[in-house]
DNA sequence: TCCATTCTCTGACTTTAGTCAGAGAATGTT
DNA sequence: AACATTCTCTGACTAAAGTCAGAGAATGGA
């Protein structure tokens, strides 16, 4: 990796640790453990299950079990037996523990406030627009593509979406019924497969792959939520499906689409897929696309 | 202040103090307390005295007094009293030390990498430019203008730096015996006052006014150290004097400059300041400059 | 020389942030 | 009904991070 690209992280990293992390902690502990606040914010607005909690912050369950405790005696949280499964515990903010949240709220936006304050007007509008830049792309960089079965409760939540989209965006509406669906079989091992795109473990986008024995590998319902976009998701799944679909031992890679999906079109385009003649009868497609792709390793 | 505004900043530090703040504990506490490993990379390869590192980390004393005990008695370091004042003790790396240091330098490059690792080359690219504009803004905000005596110590050291640049800059060198030298008690109230700009306690630029009784005021010596250049700090140098001008009841701002100093005349342009005719026989300068500025506030 | 100040250190604390091993209740599985 | 599993909780720890009050040595200034 560059090393120029290196020292730019590492003095970033630096300046903000020291300028935020400090400033952070300073504003968010004044009058109670960073532990309590954290934990305090994270119950948000309508309650969460204990199980949610331990997860999303990671710590130990006697040790959250304890803050609940400590924030419990303090009349900040309420915490009750959920209706469904007893043994799950459901935590909910109190009138105090709102009105504790909202004032952490508040020092969240004063620290916000100080950092752009000692800067005029043209230098806020650009440290505002070169935080969006990192905060993007860090962020992009935490999604990880896993592989799963198509029945896999993300999936099938990732393919609810899609339809739901496909249904709002094409002229005609999308009735599955009409369409060439695959069935899930042909995005499962053998046949195919099947990618989710997650973010902090929450499913944000999908795509499937048919790998026919005798015909080009063809890309399947794929889709990314409408707050991940611009996060080069997209490509990136394209890639990955081009890597998979070359180890697998096919060269060429083919995929059809819908007029109104003009941003997809563009990235197919742009990804080096070339417009070709219907390869299928899909009645929703309008364009077939294809490229040619490396075979597999050759050693 | 623009709540988009604020609300993108709280973004920005709730990713980077999850990306970058965790993996940063992560890498750097793998194997001693982060209290120690951020002490050990303060010392440095020349080492520092105590008193500066209680100040730059910001600890109790009796704290940073057990670290270094427990530093000692792992062999990383060494502490001696100092030469000239034997209160104040001089902290040094040993070779394990430096070892040591140097290890934690590599995780600094590691976790540095980690965060650029899964991007592409184009994502990577822009986003070593965010952090690099981050960086910069962030920290031209934690500069200070503080007013000093033109004899203070930090500076004479800038008005050596100041010198020696326009000797390098100059077609024709630059002799300070040839040029109109305000003597140092122009620049010191009440006939006039000299600012340094710090960034971390150290000095990086500054800036002198000359504030005669029946004359316009007139700026001198504004140098900028060539590391903080492009942090808008003319600009903010330039508004300062202009508001203190205001505020001893002066309405003319000038000053004058030479040729060689091509980005010094186009901020005195941007800022509001008409070139006039000479209004003074400085051998060294070709353009003069004027400004109108606002009387002193007047309730 | 005396006295105030500066600097570092030690001892005696506290708080925060965890970890680990089980207990006990509820639920799911056979 | 028996058994394994899941979930939360408590008790008993530990390590890190820090605070506070002075003691003692060195220095600077009157």
């Amino acid at each position: 990796m560059d090393a120029a690209q290196i020292s730019q992280v590492r003095r970033f990293n630096r300046t903000v640790t020291e300028r935020v992390g400090v400033l952070h902690d300073h504003y968010l502990g004044r009058d109670r453990p960073i532990g309590e606040a954290r934990l305090l914010w994270e119950i948000g607005e309508q309650g969460q299950d204990v199980r949610r909690l331990r997860e999303r912050l990671g710590l130990d369950s006697g040790y959250i079990s304890r803050l609940l405790r400590s924030l419990e005696t303090d009349g900040l949280v309420t915490v009750e037996p959920q209706q469904h499964d007893r043994r799950v515990r459901t935590v909910r903010l109190t009138n105090a523990g709102r009105s504790e949240r909202a004032m952490l709220d508040g020092r969240s936006d004063e620290l916000a406030g100080s950092l752009l304050e000692p800067l005029n007007t043209a230098q806020r509008a650009r440290l505002v627009a070169a935080m969006a830049e990192v905060d993007r792309l860090l962020t992009a960089a935490t999604v990880t593509l896993d592989t799963v079965d198509p029945g896999h409760p993300d999936a099938q939540l990732c393919l609810r979406f899609y339809f739901s989209e496909l249904q709002a965006r094409f002229d005609t509406g999308f009735d599955p019924a009409q369409s060439l669906l695959p069935d899930a079989s042909e995005l499962r091992p053998p046949q195919g497969l099947f990618l989710v795109a997650r973010m902090h473990a929450e499913p944000i986008g999908c795509a499937g792959l048919k790998l026919p024995p005798d015909a080009p590998a063809e890309i399947k319902r794929m889709w990314v939520a409408p707050h991940a976009r611009g996060l080069g998701l997209g490509r990136r799944f394209l890639a990955e499906l081009e890597a998979r679909a070359a180890r697998h031992g096919h060269d060429v890679l083919r995929l059809d689409t819908n007029k109104a999906l003009g941003a997809a079109i563009g990235l197919y385009h742009s990804c080096g897929f070339q417009e070709v003649p219907a390869f299928n009868d899909e009645p929703y497609a309008h364009h077939w696309f294809e490229k040619r792709i490396a075979g597999p390793p050759s050693r």
